[in-house]
DNA sequence: CTGGATGCAAATGTTTTGCAGCATG
DNA sequence: CATGCTGCAAAACATTTGCATCCAG
């Protein structure tokens, strides 16, 4: 782990061990500057784009209109949770084999896809204190 | 049909007879400008939202950060065309019992969701060549 | 020294709002 | 005349870029 570099490396550090499953990057920023680590929003954001041009996260957008940012891995769906507003990742409810038919089908080449449920998340329903809404 | 106001009357036209699936909103102004019908942004974006509210479109946002607006019907998913930038209407590949069995499995509620595919639309891989693509 | 990383400020792109004039019922 | 549409201008937001400086190797 070749880290110089402050924040790409406060970055990586939190996608680990961060409490979260997905930043925005004001959150990131929030996030970096309680562990002391002041950083300005370009830089977030440059670290942040350049982590996901190397493959080590990815960059979602919901239709709140600010990005997210998760850790690279494996594919998943989400949840956006309309009470918490966080991003929580679910097990993907499509079989693989539905992309090839649906490209047979439709005459389509996919490349990528993105599915975003929206309602509220098992801890919100849980605890039925929301923690944090914005908007 | 109650058509009173100029642009959401020439909005809900569109929506019938235009030839696309879905629109931005300087989609909607070009092709409102087409059919004679000046507008200014904020009158369609306004309109746009009327409508929305009325139940009479549904609002989409994309990876691109422009909203897309589509009229309200039946559910199905969407392949965003990486060619001609065109918002595509698929089947939607997700069984509807496969939303419980998800609530069940994970303890969330879903209200909606939402499936975007990105890819190739079949008629640019008919035609090969682009119709157009910004950015 | 040199190049990448950073902060600050400003530009972008899109959406949203304030406000005054117009038009219609 | 009263209400709601409209256009124009400006605000609001989130993102992105330019540039000078700083820092590490």
């Amino acid at each position: 782990m070749a880290r110089k570099s402050r924040i790409p490396a406060a970055l990586a550090e939190l996608l680990v061990h961060g409490k979260r499953h997905a930043w925005t990057l004001e959150e990131f920023r929030d996030d970096l500057a309680r562990g002391g680590e002041r950083a300005d929003f370009s830089s977030v954001f440059r670290a942040a784009e350049k982590l996901v041009a190397d493959g080590r996260m990815r960059k979602l957008t919901l239709a709140d209109g600010r990005a997210r940012f998760e850790p690279a891995g494996d594919h998943h769906d989400h949840l956006h949770c309309t009470r918490c507003d966080e991003l929580v990742p679910l097990p993907c409810v499509v079989h693989a084999n539905a992309f090839a038919a649906l490209e047979a089908r439709t005459g389509a080449q996919i490349a990528e896809h993105n599915i975003v449920f929206s309602g509220i998340c098992r801890d919100c329903r849980r605890e039925k204190t929301p923690r944090r809404r914005r908007r």
